[in-house]
DNA sequence: GATAGATACTTGACTAGTTAATTAAATATC
DNA sequence: GATATTTAATTAACTAGTCAAGTATCTATC
């Protein structure tokens, strides 16, 4: 089995998972985590692109369906009227606890399944 | 940097120079890779889904444009009429000598990367 | 202080996949 | 040999992103 597969399989068992217990993809679990680890909790749509690897309008994006779920909240900037900042919720901070939770039953899952095989 | 970040840089460069010089995606890369080193050339689309992590839907979905610009050719199977086999054309293996000639060249600039920073 | 560029973000049109349902053929069972 | 189950593949509807173009605001320069 080389590399690309190994990595395809573990991409789609944590997406699996998260999403099937949680109801979030690893890319929003990803992005909840740099909210609550910035400094004031507050980033700009295009730091978190660049935290996630993503395009500024790949943010703009999924944090649509976020907000109104409410894991997050918008907050405007008022020194700079372009910027739309952004915050976790307590609903996000809560499902990002439980999430870390299950990513860590799946790391130990899966390094079981290394030994096993 | 963290793993995951690290990977998806990986991805994005060699799906980016695969795309801008041979016009191909990775698991198109893939595909033919498993293709030519399949006896006798030939597989069913279900253990091409099974070798690229795909679903069967997939791959349907990624064969009908490579059949179309030349890089695949169908194949019936006169023992099992449920079955459509696949073969790399001569144009296919000779887009995939030349993918992996990039490839490596890919490869050998991101382990420079490695080194410098 | 007008205007040229740069920056932050959004939107429309697209791509590469997914799942669930469907079709068609093969195989097993009574 | 009729009927039920399984298997191979496709298709419709969807998701998560991309790129290119557009809008609004900020900054620099003359």
């Amino acid at each position: 089995m080389n590399l690309w597969t190994v990595n395809t399989i573990i991409s789609k068992s944590i997406d699996g998972k998260l999403g099937a217990v949680h109801g979030i993809s690893f890319t929003e679990y990803m992005l909840l985590f740099h909210l609550k680890n910035a400094d004031t909790q507050l980033m700009r749509r295009i730091d978190l692109a660049q935290k996630l690897e993503l395009t500024a309008s790949g943010v703009t994006r999924i944090l649509a369906p976020m907000e109104k779920i409410g894991l997050i909240e918008k907050k405007t900037n008022k020194r700079d009227a372009r910027v739309s900042l952004v915050t976790i919720s307590a609903a996000g901070e809560s499902l990002l606890n439980n999430a870390t939770l299950s990513l860590e039953e799946i790391s130990t899952f899966l390094l079981k399944s290394v030994n096993e095989s």
